[in-house]
DNA sequence: CTGTTAGCGCCTTCAT
DNA sequence: ATGAAGGCGCTAACAG
């Protein structure tokens, strides 16, 4: 633990003007050997490379990011969780998309905002005048999204997780195909020879919503199913609770459910529990996002997953070529999800001795 | 994007020489004005408040970490979740831990680390050496921390969500009470009629676990019931639902189960699930953590929840006393879970025309 | 190819 | 009570 010339180092720091002496040659060229390795002969490139292995030399950020003005920061704002929703990807999401960020060479920080795009785009700028933020990561974008028009107005690369509902490509996305990933949900119930399958979806104004409602339209009019089972509601257990119980007490009742989120199915399922009746054996049941839920309760929740860990890195990868000046148009990346298969969908009890999961 | 311009700041950042010039005095005065305000004249201190405030002023954080070494910067390391984890609550708990750190002027940034207390002491040092990191912030610390070690070495203020288990009281913790917890779900199923109360918890190896056993022996010996039916195993929805299997199967089952976790108390609702025996009515059935899933499955899980807010607050607060030098013996918070009744633990099935939530 | 100069925005030290 | 100088660690620009 050698102390820096002046002042205390903490943590022996180790420092170019170090790594510059102990290899012999001046700080300027440690860091084009690090930064711009053609401008530097092979052989004192060498040198210096020995001498940042052998002192553990790691760059200071905050003096790269005062000198640079990029920070390797890349800013992600929570929405904090309702206590009535399933869908807790996030924790998940963040963990990947730190984990992709970090293997990248950025980190993560977290903003925080009050409620609506107002504060959130505030919360922003007031991040980026305190300090400079490489890029943001934005999730659940929409049409006309107030805060894409922001960051673009200042000139900030940032990529959603969700797609521009409104075509403007120049935005860079990634997202997962909700409409395949419905028609899917739906096609495997009918393909349990299910005729009357209800969908519970989200309002009209949710674009996400729609094009997830799309996907079971789209398996409906493939086979011919009759499509007046339908429901618009908020996303919560108790909305879903409420449009199942319509739909079974429906002249011609659903005798299959497919939900916009597992939220909604677990509302399904509590319909059921109060009428007596049985998730799969009696009504089928698919929600999506696989919760942490979905495959806790009993039976478990056929759902679809999103392959999050893909959206993290996709997302990630995207911000990196923004930040390269890549000149390609930006990524768009649309993902499938995969239907997970669980009890809550199948006709059959218990078939075989391994426990319906 | 563009490095090394030597522009204009970006995004209209306004620096402190711009202050002082609208105020008409030297930036020293506006840096002392904001961080020493008895150095200044009151009246000057107005002045220049006053053009902070019209300019919309914001220090730079990479400057002010470069010249103090000290970055405003919280750590916090992410577990990836596991899938059969029910407890998601890091998801809230990052949520209130940013937003008491903001409110406190810090900002939180993620650490990435491989698995393991060695990867985790690794990513930290690594994140020391790039950047200056005020504080850390630990969770589910055990006796014999490595970390706790590793960041006391290093002279970094911490503290952890999770009590020192080795009476090390040096650290600051906040921690929630499991052994009141558990107790408080003992006596609620014992209220309800119950004489044979289980309890399913954790290894041995776990404190957390054999904390949360406690409370459940100290009712159980208080009201003189046998506390022959126990298990500790991992935590894991098979795992309860193995050892509710076997005290279901005992010669004189189980007809209530306590449970360390809401994962484990799930495992128990499969089982019966798997025995068509209807959770609250059939057999009582607690968890712990209120995790999002406890809300949704049907009928509801009654479980305890954790302050979470307010731990998180109360570790912010803790850091800032540590950061401020409080020269008094580190804060030890411990708080009261709140037991929350729900459907799982309540013998009368729909008695009101309120759905068992 | 390498070194020197200068300055990012801030704050501590020292002079006025 | 205020201002001037200097430097935290780094790198773009320009010599040499």
């Amino acid at each position: 633990m050698q102390h820096g010339n002046r002042g205390p180092a903490p943590h022996g720091h180790v420092t170019l003007v170090q790594v510059a002496q102990r290899a012999g040659v001046s700080a300027q060229s440690v860091s084009n050997a690090l930064n711009n390795p053609d401008r530097v002969a092979p052989e004192t490139r060498k040198r210096i490379l020995a001498a940042v292995e052998e002192l553990g030399y790691e760059p200071n950020l905050s003096a790269r990011a005062l000198r640079n003005r990029s920070s390797s920061l890349i800013a992600f704002k929570m929405r904090p969780s309702r206590p009535d929703k399933a869908s807790l990807l996030m924790d998940d999401f963040l963990y990947v998309l730190n984990a992709a960020a970090v293997e990248a060479g950025y980190h993560l920080i977290l903003c925080h905002a009050e409620d609506g795009p107002a504060g959130e785009i505030k919360a922003y700028r007031d991040l980026l005048k305190k300090t400079s933020i490489d890029a943001f990561v934005l999730a659940e974008t929409h049409h006309n999204d107030d805060r894409v028009a922001a960051l673009r107005s200042w000139g900030v690369p940032f990529a959603s997780f969700g797609r521009s509902w409104d075509g403007d490509d120049s935005l860079a996305w990634v997202d997962v195909d909700g409409r395949a990933g419905t028609r899917a949900a739906t096609d495997h119930v009918a393909a349990q020879g299910h005729r009357r399958i209800g969908h519970i979806g989200w309002l009209a104004e949710s674009e996400l919503g729609q094009d997830r409602r799309e996907g079971w339209l789209d398996a409906c009019r493939d086979r011919e199913l009759e499509t007046d089972l339908q429901a618009a509601v908020v996303d919560s257990l108790e909305a879903g609770r409420q449009a199942a119980h319509r739909m079974l007490d429906a002249s011609r009742p659903a005798t299959a459910l497919v939900c916009a989120s597992d939220t909604l199915a677990l509302g399904v399922m509590r319909a059921l529990h109060e009428r007596g009746l049985r998730p799969g054996a009696d009504v089928a049941i698919t929600g999506y996002d696989d919760s942490p839920t979905a495959a806790l309760v009993s039976p478990g929740l056929t759902t679809l997953r999103q392959p999050i860990d893909e959206v993290g890195r996709q997302l990630i990868q995207a911000i990196d070529n923004l930040m390269a000046g890549d000149p390609r148009e930006p990524q768009h990346v649309l993902l499938e999800p995969e239907l997970v298969v669980r009890g809550s969908s199948l006709p059959g009890p218990r078939t075989s001795a391994v426990p319906t999961s």
